[in-house]
DNA sequence: ATTATCTATAGATCTATAGATAATGC
DNA sequence: ATTATCTATAGATCTATAGATAATGC
């Protein structure tokens, strides 16, 4: 017979006690509820038990997919910051010379995208001590390179005054804190669309003291390089 | 005998096994100790056992000064968050009204000023979800209104390209994240003075879109009132 | 046979209380 | 007598492992 019926969803494995919920893969059901947990609760405030009663399996269950919480923190890590890192570099090369404002417009236009979609803002975790204390944690040098990029991006187009009282790192700091406004923002339950992130980019600009003017000309140059990045034209 | 040998110290109950290490008042030894464990290993992170651990007494004797982690926390945050608030009402009384953007300025240097003089960067833990899910945490509010009051101040001078792009919402949450910066400017360890409190209050009028000269007339007036409200006059 | 779960539990914390003890204060 | 500590410990977690069990896959 090539059509037996699969009474349990056609999955291996003894059921679950109280059954199954989603048809997602069991790890990513974990590492779903993991981190709305440790989002939103804290990650040592977060026990195993907590994590899989939210997944709807027993505790000891989990460590037949994840080798404990700092497995599954490690995953959750692993696939939330390799992608903003990575444009970097991109973006440098790209930006066209005679509209240095864009780079540091685009950068901020992906990452603040990046952190609009990320699941259940999970970015909040980076600046969490329990977490950076973590063993697993391989990612202060992560957000160390990309302020770097930031402060060298800003410092570049940096108005007199501005680079005359603002060190390229404090720079680095400001604009990465400015951008990661969204996280604070979809904590408070709001949307981050497009039009808020070009306000973001745009204000990244404003704080390194660009006029209005190159600021629009940024805008243009990097709504067109943001189709070659993404895959997907951004306009407010 | 009026000068009998206290041999103690000159302090009441059963000594330490590990002798005093400082001559402050017990609990203030506590909330020490208990503030840099809470702000570099996290509070969920942080058991009763490493404060006392760090005071230099048993475990069970800290029940003896405060009802818990819970009550300790409690008083920290009630030490920290209650300065900032009380300023803004005056502030915003006492700002003329030829300078408005002079208000903004004030805000943020008095706010700069209070972020970095906090022992153990304890703002740190306004943000950090088990805190904020604590019981004892009647802080939201505080800090929402604090928000509020950036936005409110923000928007009362924000260039028509800003107002057009930005709530006041939005806009509050910008301004309060740019000042937090020092948050972080103390969590890598860089002091933060009166140079770098002048650069990020005129970072948040640049935000609001402030052109330079004006930035240049709010800094002068706010210094000027900086030596009323705190009793020590502001330059840069 | 393999997979994904389960039950049971040891051992390590961790919190909070009870009651003893050793100083100073009067 | 009062104060500030101590020792001892109960009871509540919490993590991680061992081994059983109930599905599917071949």
């Amino acid at each position: 017979m090539t059509l037996s019926a699969t009474r349990s969803g056609g999955r291996a494995g003894r059921p679950r006690v109280e059954g199954r919920r989603s048809n997602l893969a069991p790890s990513e059901e974990i590492l779903e509820s993991a981190a709305r947990l440790f989002v939103n609760e804290g990650f040592a405030a977060t026990s195993t038990r907590d994590i899989a009663e939210a997944v709807g399996i027993r505790q000891a269950s989990l460590y037949y997919h994840f080798k404990g919480k700092d497995g599954i923190l490690d995953e959750l890590l692993q696939m939330s910051v390799r992608p903003s890192l990575d444009k970097v570099e991109k973006i440098e090369a790209e930006c066209p010379a005679e509209v240095p404002e864009a780079a540091l417009y685009l950068l901020a236009l992906v990452d603040v995208r990046t952190l609009a979609r990320a699941p259940h803002n999970i970015a909040k975790l980076y600046r969490m001590p329990d977490v950076t204390n973590s063993e697993v944690y391989q990612f202060q040098p992560m957000l160390q390179e990309l302020t770097r990029a930031y402060g060298r991006l800003g410092a570049q187009i940096a108005s007199p005054p501005v680079a005359a009282t603002i060190s390229a790192k404090q720079l680095g700091r400001i604009l990465i804190e400015q951008v990661e406004t969204v996280i604070r923002s979809r904590s408070d339950g709001d949307n981050v669309g497009h039009a808020e992130a070009h306000a973001i980019a745009a204000g990244c600009l404003r704080v390194c003291g660009v006029p209005q003017d190159r600021i629009d000309r940024a805008e243009a140059a990097a709504s067109d390089l943001m189709a070659d990045l993404v895959g997907e034209r951004s306009t407010p």
